[in-house]
DNA sequence: GAGTGGTCTAGACCACAGA
DNA sequence: CTGTGGTCTAGACCACTCG
């Protein structure tokens, strides 16, 4: 059956990947060493190494910088980031019973009955280059405010996102702080009069900066989403950008929509 | 500046990216045999093995089978798969002034000045444990058609798409043929009173099948997006269940919706 | 038959962390 | 100091293709 001649490092992979399934290996425990793994499955050290690397790419481990041993990653299931739902405002604001959930991003991790947690560093800068053409602005200076957040889930990072808003916009939001209180910054912009009509999100995979895979504790064989999130207000005008890059092992996208809403 | 100990096969793979988007191998052009590019850049054939297989798995250099010299991948901008405009019927009939085009794939593939090729087989099958689940079936006997769709741009393999809807829904639209006519199957169905009111899609990346991978000419070391498309009629039910499998490096995905249509 | 890509082996060196 | 993971080297074998 299946190939015959299939590769041996893809072959031990193939049985470790199945190890951690079953609970061999739990999660978040820490693997055998190289020469261990080497001992049980193949011959050689290099073979098991590689075996190794294609299960780190595939998120099932992680490695610790110089530990011993590599660890079995704690996140199995994915979580899901229903794109339509999270800018609804009853969402947005974790209204269901007993649901402390403030922001869309909390509600997505409590779902899995995992803890959210994330930090936000709120500063003036200058937009990248392909956000500024969207928000129309220079991007040689201090034109927008960005809400840089970093997000967890049990303490594992597993998205980064920033957020760009035009300063004068910002200022009247009234965005400059780092809580932007319930509902999130979506209802302080519509309460100063930028309230969104349309989205669009633009989806593309990449490898990971270098900064990104530290940040997010990644090799560069890893893979991440990276979503352009792009707010606009009822006559077009974009009010905010946000570039979302994420883990493709960690998080599934789900968009729902009406068929041929005109026309 | 950045990583002084980079290791030296991700500096290989670097200057060898650069010189592919500088031109110096032209898209589609043959690299240099691994011996070759050994001389030039590093010592060892291994190092220079593991460089080109970073390149191939980001989708700039195609391994065809037993061939002299990877060749440099002819694709290199990203088809722009605009999921919700998709939908609406003036772009699925391709009415633009002199654009023969013929449903949404066909559009996006001129878009970028390629020339579009699809090849279907409709048969009648078990649909997979999870599209049977969606569309309410038995998943162990025929109870849908499958249109199974592979997809081309410019000869490359860039698409599978394999589209299940209920036999009984498929007999009324008359889906059974291969060619569906102008506005495509959505069209059909429509007329025949399964009128799509509301679209889901779901994203997930991972790793090819065996089977994908020979299909779309991928290695295992690639990604794919894998969408699930559920289409539903106005009261709920799910008339059709898409399987898109898609290069992940090839294509961009792109969402639009009106933020907050009620409440 | 020679060259090539894919795989595997055996061994080496280094930086670094834990005992 | 020892073990470990990350990297690199040198060389081998095989299947396959092209000339």
């Amino acid at each position: 059956m299946s190939d015959p001649d299939r590769p041996t490092f893809r072959v031990i992979a193939d049985q470790i990947r199945a190890a951690i399934h079953e609970g061999t290996y739990a999660k978040g425990s820490t693997l055998p060493t190289d020469v261990q793994l080497a001992e049980q499955y193949g011959g050689n050290r290099n073979i098991v190494k590689r075996a190794i690397e294609l299960l780190t790419a595939e998120g099932y481990v992680n490695k610790t910088s110089n530990q011993r041993g590599s660890t079995v990653s704690a996140i199995i299931a994915k979580i899901r980031r229903d794109s339509t739902a999270r800018y609804a405002r009853a969402f947005r604001e974790g209204q269901q019973a007993g649901q402390p959930a403030r922001g869309s991003f909390n509600a997505e991790i409590q779902a899995l009955g995992m803890t959210p947690e994330s930090r936000v560093r709120v500063t003036r800068v200058a937009p990248p280059a392909n956000v500024a053409k969207i928000l129309g602005l220079q991007h040689n200076t201090e034109t927008t405010i960005v809400r840089a957040r970093q997000m967890f889930a049990d303490s594992t990072p597993v998205q980064l996102a920033d957020s760009y808003i035009p300063v004068a916009i910002a200022e009247a939001a009234g965005l400059e702080n780092e809580d932007t209180g319930v509902g999130g910054m979506l209802s302080r912009l519509t309460e100063a009069g930028y309230a969104q009509a349309t989205i669009e999100e633009t989806i593309n995979v990449r490898t990971p900066s270098e900064e990104e895979a530290e940040r997010l504790n990644l090799t560069e064989d890893h893979r991440v989403y990276e979503i352009v999130h792009v707010a606009r207000t009822e006559d077009g005008t974009a009010i905010e950008v946000a570039l979302h890059v994420m883990p493709v092992h960690l998080w599934e996208l789900s968009y729902k929509w009406e068929a041929d809403p005109r026309s």
